[in-house]
Parts: structure tokens; sequence; C-alpha cells
DNA sequence: TATTATACTGTATATATATTCAGTATAATA
DNA sequence: TATTATACTGAATATATATACAGTATAATA
């Protein structure tokens, strides 16, 4: 078979495609391909699809929803990112990114893949209990994917100059976020985001709690 | 591990879904189903692939289409790393025991059997809010086993006459047992062993929240 | 006897999804 | 220089699909 030359990017989404057959048993849709590679228009997907098929890598089945084959069945050939079934857990402290760095790494878990219906990426272990009313304790683990697609009312993992926090998420302007508590004793975090640093550790997934 | 017999016909149905898989490379709708069954409703296909999830054959990612997932015991999706089993999830109704007869059974999720340090027989979901300041909230999915070993103080799952309950655990004297709620707006129930039926179903060993 | 699981048909619908169209921008190529 | 491939945003739409609802029928079970 004749492969032309895929160029990175390219790659990039093929190997993208394989990781999330591995991870839920069957291939993406083009929404699914922008969320994991940070496309805004689906016809990014489209485009680099229609890219890997005319290269050979892969055939679509027209009409039919996730109807992707990979072609290539060749290991080796293009390298596999594709993460384990183990996830790190995460301590989170007060300061300090929540990165896969390993020694932030508490130690990893084997979880399935797509155990909270979304896909998620590590688990954060809570400390204090500001978020308490949402049934968030103390040393929770919360599944945190990670992604800057929040929505208003989602409950986040932010970090504000080196404290990183867990709150309900709210946006009222462009240039204003509001953190708010699951809990009285706690006062809602106002951050003005035209001087203040505000990163978006991720989004909460779902929760598992050990006793 | 449970699983529940398969029929016949449901067999036949689970290797449609694996030849198609096969085939195409990615799972089959509905009304693919039904082509290559023969059947006429899409309905038909629909049925039998909850009672396939019902059983643990599957795994059905919700609204997703083509999210057929199929959970083989030898060559395992899961296998990969951790073996997974699939442990079922029973509604905590409030009259009847949460036994593992199939019609309290709402479906099977895979989960790793030492997921929370103790292994536990079955998730239990949980009604009304009367362990909220424990942090488990309605909806959550708690994991139970079955034992008559509970301490003072351990959280557990308890059936009176014919009502189940998931409460804090006390046996101040012999012949008396109390349950106690972790919200202000319950009241604790006293148990007179003399005078009343109590079953112990066993003890909270972890939890679980999907979002 | 009443109930439940199995095994279907048939219709309807909200939404998930593929796919087209209209753009912008950059780098490589002929 | 004009053309083509790459790499995207953003909006619109036809249709593919999951899923609920309303039935019918049979065999097994309590």
């Amino acid at each position: 078979m004749i492969m032309k030359d895929i160029t990175p990017q390219q790659n990039k989404v093929l190997n993208c495609i394989k990781v999330y057959i591995k991870e839920t048993g069957f291939p993406p849709t083009r929404s699914d391909i922008c969320k994991e590679m940070g496309f805004r228009s689906p016809n990014s997907a489209e485009t680099h699809l229609r890219a890997l098929e005319k290269k050979g890598f892969i055939s679509i089945a027209s009409g039919a929803s996730r109807g992707i084959l990979v072609i290539d069945e060749e290991k080796g050939f293009y390298e596999e990112t594709a993460k384990t079934y183990s996830y790190p857990i995460i301590g989170l402290v007060a300061a300090g990114s929540p990165t896969l760095a390993s020694e932030n790494i508490e130690k990893q878990v084997p979880c399935p893949p797509n155990f909270f219906g979304s896909s998620f990426d590590y688990f954060l272990r809570v400390k204090g209990l500001s978020m308490k009313d949402a049934g968030i304790m103390e040393d929770d683990l919360i599944a945190v994917q990670k992604t800057h697609d929040v929505k208003n009312g989602d409950i986040v993992v932010a970090r504000i100059d080196d404290e990183v926090t867990v709150k309900y998420f709210t946006k009222p302007s462009s240039d204003k976020i509001v953190l708010e508590p699951a809990n009285d004793d706690f006062s809602d975090i106002e951050v003005d985001l035209r001087s203040e640093e505000f990163f978006l550790e991720g989004k909460y997934i779902g929760l598992i709690r050990e006793n």
C-alpha cells in the first residue's frame, strides 16, 4: 500500500483517533476529535479526516456516525502515546500546580477509562471542606478532565497564582470569574482577569471515596 | 462476580455485535443490529442491548451513537493492566431487600475488585439525603460488602422489616441497635431486637459519584 | 392464578452527527 | 506569480441515531 507522507498535525489526529478507540471501544465523532485536539470547529476535524483518508491511513464510512476505520495495523510505525489504564492520584497542595510531575503523584490506581461516562485524566485528592455541601469531603478523590470547556455551574479545578482550588465556576463577564464554594463557612473568590493570573486546570467529572 | 446466564437469542445478538465490530471497526447502531438479526423494530435491538448491559456483557455509553463496548472476559478490553470485573448496581428501594435478584439490578458496571482496598459485593444507589453530612448524596453509588462484622461508628446497610436504609451503626447494649443519620433533619432509629426484625445487609466500603 | 422475563412490532421524537458552505491565513510548490 | 496543500473558525442543515412510549404474545415462575 502506498502511504503518502503524513504531516505532524495529521499524525496527532490519527493518534488521537487510535487512543479514543482504545479507551472507549468505538471511534470518535468530529466533535470528539475537536475536544481532544482543541479545535473549535467540527470542520477542522473533518478536513483532517479527509486528508487522512486521501493518504490511505483511514477509511470513512459515508453517512455513518463514528464510521472511522484505522487502516494502519502495523504496530510501531506511528508511535502510540496511549494512556494506560492506571490513573495518577495527585495531592491537592496549597501551592503548586497539579501537574503530572512525578513528585506530585501520590500513586497510580487502575480504573476503567470510561468509568464516569466522560473520559478523565487524573485523580485529585481533596483537602479541606469548602465543597462539603456538594458532597465533596476531605481526602476524596475527584476525577478531573483536563479541559477549558466549562459552563457556568460546573465544578472546576482552578489555579490562582500558585493556589489550587476546587469550586463552582461562574463567569459573569468577560474579565471576571467567580469561584463559589459549597459551604457557608467559606466566601466566594472573585478573580479579576485584568490584574490576576487565573488558570483552569480542568473539570470535575466524578468522585471516589475510599473508606 | 455475577454473570447471569445469557439466553440463546441474547447470545446471538452479542455475537452479531462482535462480528460487526470485527468487520467494520466500529460498533453497530440499533438499526444495524435489526438488519443483521432480521428485526423490524429498533426497540427489539434496544431491549436486547439493555438486557446484555444488565447482565454485564456489554456497557452502553449514554447518548452516544454506536456507544457499545463489549466486555469480554477472555480477551477483555480492560485486561491490559488491571483485571476488571463487573458489579451490579442495585436500587435502594423503600421496601424489599437489596438482594442480587435480577429484578433489583439496575445494570452492571466494570470495576477492579480491590478498588476500595477491601473487597465488596455490589453497588447500592442511594435515595434521599439522610447521610448528607457524611458526603453521601442522592443517586450516589455506595460499594457494599456483605458482612456482619461491623463496629460502632461504621456506616451500614440495614433492613428493618421491609425498609432498607443506610446509617451510622451503634450497638449500645446486646438487645438494642441505634441507626444514626448524618443529617439534622432526620431522627435516630432505635431498634429493639427483642420485638423488631433487624437484618444487617452489609457494610459501606466506598463511594462513587457519576456526574 | 398473577407476575415477570423474554421477544418482538410499530410509531414518534429529541438530539447527536456528518457534511456542506463560506471564510481567513500561511507555507510550499510549479 | 499563481496555485495548491495545510490548518483553521463559524454557521447551517439534512439525516442518522438513541430512546421513549404503546402495544402483543409466550413461556416460566411464585
